[in-house]
DNA sequence: TGCCAGGCCCTCTTTAGGGCCTT
């Protein structure tokens, strides 16, 4: 059997305000041990994998200084007036601290696993890090479940949306999509299904997150949006 | 004023174009 060095996998998502230069409005992280991932609790009649026990669980909302795209806020049921009515500050230095507390408390090295992660989830966290001048541990890998599920599964040529994996996989759909914790639960069980190629293969080709680049580079314009602190809800900014 | 994502992958490809995937 091919020895894979110990790696703890953490499980990432993140609902924003939409697709052009989107600023996060909810985080999930969900950490789940090792050798639940390799040798998961199944069902007994099917055979497929169950909900694994999750160790360590860290979701947070918040207001995202910018107006959502109606599209975003439909599909994730966030709004830039809901989250502000409940006082929800913005991505600010206390998320960044229970970011890195939680990685903290994983045995090492740590590997973040999003889906679609290269295209969005890893470069828009680098992006709101940067803007706070903040990072994550230098070990600290990545995992596109998108990238390797495409190149594990190859030929298949078949949809590999999130919620089509899980159908295809689980043979019904997920019971909760579009929240950050739905969403990383169906990633989790995604994983799950193929989890012995999946580690293996993330042990020779997971990257590094230091050479995760920002989705978008920092402008005056996203200054001018932080420095205001407020946002109409019609949408226009700064007046 | 007007526009508005972008990287990756596949194929009817490579001097390109279109679809996928994330919200």
């Amino acid at each position: 059997m091919t020895q894979v060095p110990r790696i703890s996998f953490v499980f990432l998502d993140s609902e924003t305000t939409g697709l052009s230069r989107p600023r996060v409005s909810e985080l999930s992280l969900v950490a789940v041990h090792r050798c639940s991932l390799l040798q998961p609790p199944r069902d007994p009649d099917s055979g497929l994998p169950l909900p694994p026990r999750i160790v360590d669980k860290l979701t947070l909302c918040m207001t995202p200084q910018k107006p959502f795209e109606p599209a975003a806020e439909e599909l994730t049921g966030l709004s830039n007036w809901s989250l502000q009515e409940n006082g929800k500050p913005g991505f600010d230095q206390a998320v960044v601290q229970a970011i890195e507390c939680f990685l903290a408390r994983q045995a090492g090295p740590v590997c973040l696993v999003a889906h679609n992660g290269f295209g969005y989830d890893f470069p828009l966290l680098r992006a709101e890090l940067d803007r706070l001048e903040a990072d994550l541990p230098p070990a600290t890998g990545c995992l596109d479940t998108l990238l390797a599920l495409r190149e594990l599964e190859k030929p298949c040529k078949r949809s590999y949306q999130l919620v089509e994996l899980y159908k295809r996989y689980y043979g019904q759909g997920p019971e909760l999509a579009h929240s950050a914790e739905g969403d990383v639960h169906t990633l989790l069980m995604v994983f799950l299904f193929r989890a012995p190629k999946l580690v293996e293969w993330a042990a020779y080709n997971a990257r590094s997150w230091a050479d995760i680049l920002p989705l978008y580079p920092q402008s005056p314009r996203d200054s001018s949006i932080e420095l205001s602190g407020e946002f109409s809800p019609s949408g226009s900014i700064g007046g």
